[in-house]
RNA sequence: GGAAGCAUAGCUCAGUUGGGAGAGCAUCUGCCUUACAAGCAGAGGGUCAUAGGUUCGAGCCCUAUUGUUUCCACCA
């Protein structure tokens, strides 16, 4: 044991949080072992972004995964909470163009070398940040094991996996229509596009058809489309256009002749059941291409301009490069309006078309756009080369692993997200044209076309020989997150750490990416390593403002962590994170929520610094039961249900539950009734009780802190360090276990009764303004003469103000109505001489009011017992407990009877 | 279009095997009762969204409805 130091009068959070966190580190606590003797718990950490700085979001996460680890490490588990950073390649990249924009230098000056360089520079920079921030929360992650998506592992990693994909035919590269991004100038995937709202028009457009010379009446939202339009289709079974079957229109502007398809794509319930068809710029137009053997023709350069003469000419050239020609769009070099944004096309093409009175009308209409996930600029359905996963074999095992229960989602209502996710699977685009983050392991031929992928930094052709060039792309950023929970443990190769500490066990995280990250880590974990990842994933919700939105930097209203933990301690913000909410909703983070928690804390401190000052043991040695004072018994009791409580709500994830137990274990039944029944007994010094009292509050005060510990680490170690402890850390004591031999049933009760009397007995005097410092005597009337002996005397003296205490079993004949008030506990009548201070008719009111609801009461539970299919269907227990209370209502009721006449 | 969540005290939310609803904050009353006013002792306040159903018994299970939020898909 260290020497017990002194708490300062004040919780001051900011005096000890540093100092204990540097403490832990240094002494290694956080550092797993390898220990075959104990069961391993991991948790790998969702990395956050190296641009990231803490927000909330973070904060609550990493609050859950902390308890969650804190506890099974004091309950025994080799644990390990694996940390780490991600690259996150498009967020960064599109920071650091930000920056390189504000200085005037493009990417294409700086050159994929110096951009890279740069991009090293930040992370160096920002990716300690993050970090930092956490260590301030608290995390007890194992700093000596890091990673870094993009670190060596890592990337070694990645690229075993895009290789053994590939020569398993799960990896694909193809023309298709993918999501382009013309703003950050690249494909993302399907689950990186987010739907917005946008008002818009619905421009009906009129195209002559060659054979008959009329006008053909279409809608579109995008009219700057037009020019790669390759056809018009109808439905087959329209009878409005039956005579167009097997027809042409000429395309407007550049007179184009296309022709008239038939396909069920066209609706003809909506507009005029007539729609343009751009299989090079649009995803439904792409598949009516494709079954009428269409050709593409894209107008749009990639970076969202209209294509010109250059354009054409990269083209024509590609498409004659043999093998990688497939598929391959042909480029319209667009004349006049080459070079325009596809906006300013838009007005242009309209303008040119209404003076060519081929612009019908214009109606306004909102619709849903896709924009980017990070720059919310609106994404292009782009016809484009990429590499593609093919999900489906990937997908069914990953679907069994969770239908049978190897991976259980907490709350479970999520796994129906991830059915239907993974049950409507389309192929993955994989290929980003990026240049932040793991470069595509495939290699091109320029003499003869031939691919290769492989491991190695450089390759040569295996057909002629000639040096191969890398293709440029780089791999979405979540192809590497989908590898974090065993890339960081050493995979590919066999490594200790992977091998004891994988698979991992809880996997915590928002629900907002469960499609992103959760499904991908599943379906990567049961392929690479053949075993789930985790066995359950915990959902959290988002973390909210005080009115309930979204907390986001265009709405100003994100609340710094760092800056809760600055005002009111690392502790305090965890606690208000973990409590009043359940797994999976969102919360609402308020001021009045952060205070109450801070408030916990100082009570907690209070508490500990009062115990601490009357103590004079310098080790705790908890008396046998037959020394125990019956509050003792009852405390103790108490804190053993407490345990069993606590623990089980943690081992099914409800730590909010386990949390509020202990808020009102703490200070509820320790602090308001427990401490004060102490009292008495510590102020009288240097006797036995005196000593009883001290060892049971330091016991039960050190096992409560250690219950803590995993909430609120700080608070309880700098506490822990002031109490006579067993360990040198808190963090490495041993999480408490419930006891047979604090079953104390028996005297809980009598306990229970004397605090019901006290209740009451305040209850009574607060009714009638009698301030404590009036006393008066107490006469207890009762048939528990063994609950209320003369021990308690002291407590009806400083808790409910009594001069002196009688107890007998009747007052028959001693005292009136007219001297005393007379309350009816369930044990017990008491009786207070305060009839000077008395309203009687206040007093009347009071009892005829009492009577009226016992009456009722009595009622209930009469035409209860009364209900024959109760008695004969309900459990005995519950139809005994019925019974019992009828008898006390009864009780309870002659009491109040007798009173009322007493008053007269 | 498909799916899910939420609806409980004035506010924010708990309430997990169905057995007469709780907390924090706010309100009101009285207290500097020697750890704590970031506190103590009390009080008031709820047809548990609506309508049915199952059950001896429903905040909890089932059905429908309303309001609200979110996810997925699609929207020429």
């Amino acid at each position: 044991m260290t020497e017990n130091h002194e708490l300062p009068k004040t919780y001051a959070p900011g005096e000890f949080e540093e100092r204990i966190y540097k403490n832990w580190c240094d002494k290694g606590y956080f550092t797993a072992k390898i220990d075959k003797k104990k069961k391993p718990y991991t948790i790998v950490i969702p990395p956050p972004n190296i641009t990231g700085q803490l927000h909330m979001g973070h904060a609550l996460d990493n609050t859950l995964q902390d308890i969650l680890i804190r506890y099974k490490r004091m309950s025994g588990f080799a644990t390990l909470w694996l940390p780490g950073t991600d690259h996150a390649s498009i967020a960064t990249e599109a920071k650091i163009v930000e920056a390189m924009r504000q200085e005037g230098v493009t990417k294409e000056q700086i050159g994929r070398e110096g951009f890279l360089k740069r991009a090293w520079a930040w992370k160096e920079q920002y990716g300690g940040r993050i970090v930092s921030q956490l260590k301030r929360l608290g995390s007890s992650c194992d700093w000596s094991r890091e990673r870094f998506t993009m670190d060596e592992g890592c990337s070694e990693a990645v690229k075993e996996v895009f290789v053994r994909l590939f020569d398993k035919g799960l990896i694909y590269r193809g023309n298709r229509m993918v999501n382009w991004c013309p703003t950050c100038v690249t494909s993302i995937s399907d689950a990186e596009v987010e739907y917005e709202d946008k008002p818009g028009n619905f421009y009906h457009l009129l195209y002559p058809v060659k054979e008959t010379g009329e006008m053909l009446e279409l809608a579109t939202t995008r009219p700057e489309t037009m020019l790669g339009d390759t056809a018009v289709a109808i439905n087959a079974e329209d009878p409005r256009y039956q005579h167009l079957h097997g027809c042409h229109v000429i395309l407007p502007l550049i007179n184009r002749e296309i022709p008239i398809v038939c396909d069920e794509h066209a609706d003809m319930t909506k507009g005029t059941g007539v729609v343009k068809i751009t299989p090079a710029h649009d995803p439904n137009d792409y598949e009516v291409g494709a079954r009428h053997d269409l050709p593409l023709v894209r107008v749009f350069t990639y970076d969202g301009k209209m294509t010109g003469a250059a354009d054409k000419a990269a083209a024509d050239k590609l498409r004659k490069s043999g093998t990688a020609a497939v598929g391959e769009p042909e480029v319209l070099d667009c004349g006049k309006y080459a070079g325009l944004t596809t906006t300013e096309a838009r007005k242009v093409i309209l303008s040119d078309l209404e003076a060519a009175g081929l612009l019908k009308s214009v109606e306004p209409l909102a619709h849903n756009v896709g924009t980017c996930y990070r720059c919310h600029q609106v994404i292009e359905p782009m016809v484009s080369k990429q590499w593609f996963v093919k999900m489906e074999p990937l997908a069914k095992p990953a679907i069994a692993a969770v239908r049978e229960g190897r991976t259980k989602f907490v709350p479970e209502r999520f796994e129906k997200n991830y059915f239907h996710w993974m049950e409507n699977i389309r192929d993955w685009c994989i290929s980003r044209q990026l240049w932040w983050g793991h470069r595509i392991p495939a290699f091109y031929c320029d003499a003869c076309d031939e691919i290769a992928v492989t491991k190695e930094a450089t390759a040569k052709c295996p057909k002629c020989g000639s040096e191969m060039r890398q293709d440029p792309d780089t791999l979405d950023t979540w192809f590497s997150s989908a590898l974090w929970p065993f890339s960081t443990l050493g995979w590919p190769r066999k490594t200790e750490d992977l091998d004891f500490f994988y698979p991992t066990n809880t996997l915590v995280t928002g629900y907002d990416i469960i499609t992103f990250w959760v499904s991908r880590m599943i379906f990567s974990g049961l392929e690479y390593t053949g075993k789930e990842p985790f066995d359950t994933v915990l959902i959290h919700g988002l973390v909210r403002d005080a009115q309930g939105r979204k907390m986001s930097k265009s709405l100003g209203n994100g609340i710094d962590p760092l800056q809760i933990i600055d005002q009111y301690g690392a502790d305090a913000l965890r606690f208000a994170l973990a409590t009043g909410n359940s797994p999976g909703n969102d919360m609402r983070f308020s001021d009045e929520k952060i205070e109450a928690a801070r408030n916990f804390a100082n009570k907690l401190w209070n508490a500990s610094r009062f115990v601490r000052m009357n103590l004079t043991i310098d080790k705790i040695a908890l008396p046998k039961a037959e020394k125990l004072a019956a509050e003792d018994k009852w405390i103790l009791n108490a804190y053993n249900n407490t345990i069993k409580t606590v623990r089980n709500a943690l081992d099914n994830f409800e730590l909010g539950v386990a949390l509020s137990t202990l808020y009102d274990f703490l200070w509820d039944i320790f602090c308001d009734w427990y401490i004060e029944l102490c009292k008495a007994r510590l102020a009288d010094k240097d006797t036995e009780a005196n000593l009883i009292a001290q060892n049971v509050l330091a016991y039960v005060l050190v096992g409560t802190l250690k219950l803590l510990h995993p909430f609120m680490p700080f608070i309880t170690e700098e506490i822990y360090g002031s109490l006579p402890h067993d360990c040198e850390s808190i963090m490495i004591d041993s999480y408490p276990e419930a006891s047979t031999a604090f079953d104390f049933a028996t005297d809980a009760a009598q306990m229970e009764r004397v605090i019901a009397a006290i209740r009451a007995i305040r209850q009574r005097r607060n009714e009638m303004n009698v301030p404590p410092s009036r006393r008066a005597k107490v006469y207890i009337a009762t048939n528990h003469l063994d609950s209320f002996g003369a021990q308690t005397a002291p407590f009806f003296a400083r808790l409910a103000s009594a001069s002196e205490l009688e107890v007998a079993e009747s007052f028959e004949g001693v005292i009136s109505g007219d001297t005393a008030v007379q309350i009816v506990t369930d044990s017990a009548t008491i009786f207070l001489p305060l009839s000077d201070i008395i309203d009687t008719e206040k007093e009347r009111a009071r009892l005829t009011a009492e009577q009226q609801k016992l009456l009722g009461e009595i009622e209930r539970v009469e035409k209860k017992l009364q209900n024959e299919s109760f008695v004969a269907k309900a459990p005995a227990a519950v139809v005994d407990a019925e019974r019992e209370k009828l008898q006390k209502y009864r009780a309870n009721l002659d009491g109040v009877l007798a009173a009322l006449a007493k008053l007269g």
